[in-house]
DNA sequence: GTGTCGGGGG
DNA sequence: CCCCCGACAC
């Protein structure tokens, strides 16, 4: 089959873990890799140990600490002008161009404890960087360009996104005011999300099991904050390999060491 | 040959190394092991994989953070009322009974960088520290009790303690106001420095070697900082096995994640 | 260079 | 719980 594999995997520090993603890409083969949370400049960036990996192509945005997202490709990127989407201006968006479509790579604000951006400044932040994905993306759908969204938009918005619906309706990540953003984003930009295209609705997915939780496993307390979107011209490639096509390596999150996120990966047909 | 073996190495945070002394534990099988810089509380001090080195009698002196000495041993520990020597009351000494003998554990401030105690508290703390240890011995000595002193004494007396004498008479460890207190202290208890007793004074010998160098071990810069002193009461008993009765096992050194002191050993004959 | 800590952030 | 940082100490 031709196609191409895109994987987003937020990292927590690539840096510390340039081995477990060595040891998964040895495994899972992806042509294209998106991190979040690089937390490192991108000179800092560990180019030798992606090379080494087989990745030959690179696109980093990174800032000192905090943030940062970087794509390591198999296949040639193309260089397309910086978007200022975050309204703070951090290391939290690219892209590229990459196999004839755009490639974008997210990593959205967490948004802090307390779900009330008037005193949150944290929530407040995330509110506006989705108000302005909404506007730029209601703004771009008309050139029909084709669009992958990949990253960690830290929002589950369905009820099996989640492992308590109810439990989690004032937490952020599940709340209504940020659900509501997110399907306003999909909306504006007819974003299909892959996923939830190819795994039933009351099926549980989970991408995220927090580091505080004991036992983590056993509780399985997770959601599903990372995420694949892709524009209508790319629907039926995204969905054409069924279910099988969808992966999340939940197995990596019990690895030494390992980051709270677990990969991602989607076989787009080409 | 019946004797007892003891060591003193400055671990620089035994939580992060009890492995490390594990594997030397494993080839050296020191009897008694006094350490320094242990750098936690008390109770934080990983007993139980001391318990599986073979220790089964501990003294531990932690405090927050800093500074820290313990002491693990195979054989039954005495407790003594503590000293109060350290001006600052920082956890920087110990004593216990054990062998017949009184062995005392000695972390000694390192004193900064500024040789000059108007100037550098540290320092001033330093000397203060070394003019209690002055009279607390002189206190002691009519009494005879066999008394055993190891630990980090962050002063390399001699000519041959040291890589360059010259380059180093202005370094804190090296100066001639510390050396002389340090002789004083020797004196005052009519102390024996094995190491010395036992190894030329034109050779050189050192115990540690500073992180911040790059190639530590083809440049050699370093300092015997670790020192074994005992009464005349025990003399000949600390000279009698030799040259080979004292160990500094500088291999440890080039170990993956090394203190930057190696553990020094005498056998002890009883 | 290599530890500790405390603070910010998740 | 785990990551970053900056300060401090050696």
């Amino acid at each position: 089959m031709s196609g191409i594999s895109i994987a987003t995997w937020n990292i927590n520090s690539v840096r510390l873990r340039a081995p477990s993603v060595a040891a998964w890409v040895a495994e899972a083969d992806p042509d294209v890799l998106c991190l979040q949370e690089i937390k490192c400049l991108s000179e800092q960036f560990p180019e030798e140990a992606f090379r080494e990996m087989g990745f030959r192509h690179f696109h980093i945005r990174g800032q000192k600490g905090m943030h940062g997202v970087a794509i390591a490709s198999k296949l040639p990127l193309e260089d397309l002008p910086d978007e200022d989407l975050c309204p703070r201006s951090e290391a939290r968006h690219q892209r590229v161009g990459v196999a004839g479509f755009e490639l974008h790579n997210f990593y959205i604000p967490a948004g802090g404890d307390e779900p009330d951006p008037a005193i949150n400044p944290r929530f407040a932040h995330k509110l506006e960087f989705l108000d302005k994905l909404e506007s730029y993306f209601a703004g771009r759908a008309a050139a029909k360009t084709p669009l992958v969204l990949v990253g960690d938009f830290n929002i589950a918005p369905y009820e099996h996104d989640v492992w308590s619906h109810k439990q989690l309706l004032k937490v952020i990540s599940h709340t209504p005011v940020e659900v509501d953003a997110l399907e306003r984003i999909r909306q504006a930009g007819r974003f299909s999300d892959v996923a939830r295209e190819l795994i039933p609705m009351d099926e549980k997915i989970y991408t995220w099991w927090s580091y505080r939780a004991k036992d983590w496993k056993a509780a399985n307390r997770g959601r599903r904050l990372d995420h694949i979107w892709v524009s209508p011209e790319l629907h039926d490639q995204a969905v054409a390999g069924g279910r099988e096509a969808l992966k999340v390596w939940d197995n990596v999150r019990s690895w030494e060491k390992p980051s709270d996120h677990a990969p991602v990966v989607l076989q787009l047909e080409l």
